[in-house]
Order: structure tokens, then C-alpha cells, then sequence
DNA sequence: TTTAAGATGGCAACTTTTGGAGATTTTTTA
DNA sequence: TAAAAAATCTCCAAAAGTTGCCATCTTAAA
């Protein structure tokens, strides 16, 4: 599984564009296109729906990889393995397990 | 597994503290004892070592919660599923080979 | 009902993140 | 080598998040 940022690259590439022109469909200067495919900025969230429709790929696909990005960037910051991904997993599921208990809404 | 409040609580009790002296050992004032241990409010950090002393637990394990918590938080921001989490692994996985065939510094 | 323990809401100061941009340099390719 | 494309550096202001603390409720137990 490719970063966000090669992904990126990658549908940019096959539909020929370079990241000028690439940019400008979504108002993004062409030298913050250079940065979110290398992976030094973040795409704007609010442009992530305009993307999936543009590349007709599946919104939860490229959000998955969005977030992933973020979510690695996160453990990167205080130098943990991969393994804290599994315990996050598990956190998440244990939450969801404990409001299901309380009767709470899922979310 | 537990998320980093419950872990914390539980460690807690079995020390036999109530959160305003449990707090006092960290400089923590009670009332964000119990928000930390409810998931409102994040332990500061800087005191992960200290706290991982006080409990003899290992510090790695302590920060893998604490770690792990923040990106569950992160998930559940943008309301994605549990398989975001595998798919950050993926990404890290990806990054470090990257980085490797690139010969860069191992970080 | 009093007291101890815990939970919640909000605030002010502080730090970080974010999105945008220009100037410059490096890489690629024709 | 010259032009096009991409990458990097630096900066800035606005927005968002963090932290410690106070005041206030709500439980739970005696």
C-alpha cells in the first residue's frame, strides 16, 4: 500500500498532467502539489471529495489514505513502531465494545 | 486492550490512591486526573516517563497507549473504520523500505 | 444529610498546525 | 545545453489544539 503522496502521483501521472495543471483544478499552487505527493504537506480536506470524483476513485479509498498518512506522521512524531497501530486497533474496538455495553449510539 | 484512561485508573487502584493524591505525584490537579482517565484530556506527556517509574511498567509499552489513543482519536475525527489502522501500517511499512532502497538513515 | 471522590464545563495563555505564497535550486528531458 | 517540470526553502497569518486551573455538579458512602 502506496502513501497518499504516491498515489497522488501516480493518478496525476496517468491522467498526463503535471502538477501545474494538476493544481489548478483544485486552486492548489503547483508548488504545494510537489509537497503533498512528497508527503511534506497535507492535501486540503475539503477538497478530498473534488479529488475522488476527479480520479473516480472511491471516497473512502483515498480518505483511508489520507488519514493513514496523518495517523503514520502521529507515531513518526514520537518514534513508535508499527506495533502501535495494532494497539490502536484494538483501543478502538475495545471503545466500541464498551459503548455498545452502555448503550450508547455507535458512531 | 484497554484505552490509556482505563490502564490508568486501573493503575490507580491498585495503588490504592484517589486521583487527587495520585495526581499530586505528577503535579496534576484532580479534576484533569479524571478527565485524562476518561479519555477528555491527554497526560501530559512530558510526565510519561515519571509515570511509567511510579507504576514499574515499561515506558514503551505506556507510550504505545498513550500513542495509540491519540490516533484513535485522529480516526475517529474523519469517522473512518478500524481499517485505517492496517492501512497506516501498510504506509509506514512502505515509507521504511522506500527509505531503505534510498539509503537514508533508519529513523 | 454531610463528606469524600469523581465528573464536567469553561477559560486564558500558550503552542502547534494549517494553508497559502514567492524565490530559488535541482532534476528531468528534449 | 536550454527549457520544462519538480523539489526545496522560507515566510506569514489564521485557525486549531493543548495545558493548567477554577467553579460547579453529581455520585457514593457513612
Amino acid at each position: 500500500m502506496a502513501t497518499f503522496g504516491d498515489f497522488l502521483r501516480s493518478e496525476r501521472q496517468k491522467k498526463g498532467l503535471n502538477q501545474s495543471d494538476f493544481g489548478q483544478i483544485f486552486g492548489i499552487i503547483m508548488t504545494d502539489i510537489s509537497k503533498i505527493e512528497n508527503g511534506h504537506k497535507r492535501f486540503p480536506y475539503a477538497n478530498l471529495k473534488k479529488l475522488a470524483e476527479f480520479l473516480e476513485i472511491d471516497f473512502i479509498k483515498i480518505k483511508n489514505l489520507f488519514v493513514a498518512h496523518i495517523l503514520v506522521e502521529e507515531a513518526h512524531k514520537y518514534q513508535c513502531s508499527d506495533v502501535v497501530f495494532s494497539v490502536a486497533e484494538s483501543q478502538s474496538k475495545y471503545i466500541k465494545e464498551k459503548n455498545v455495553k452502555q448503550g450508547k449510539m455507535n458512531f
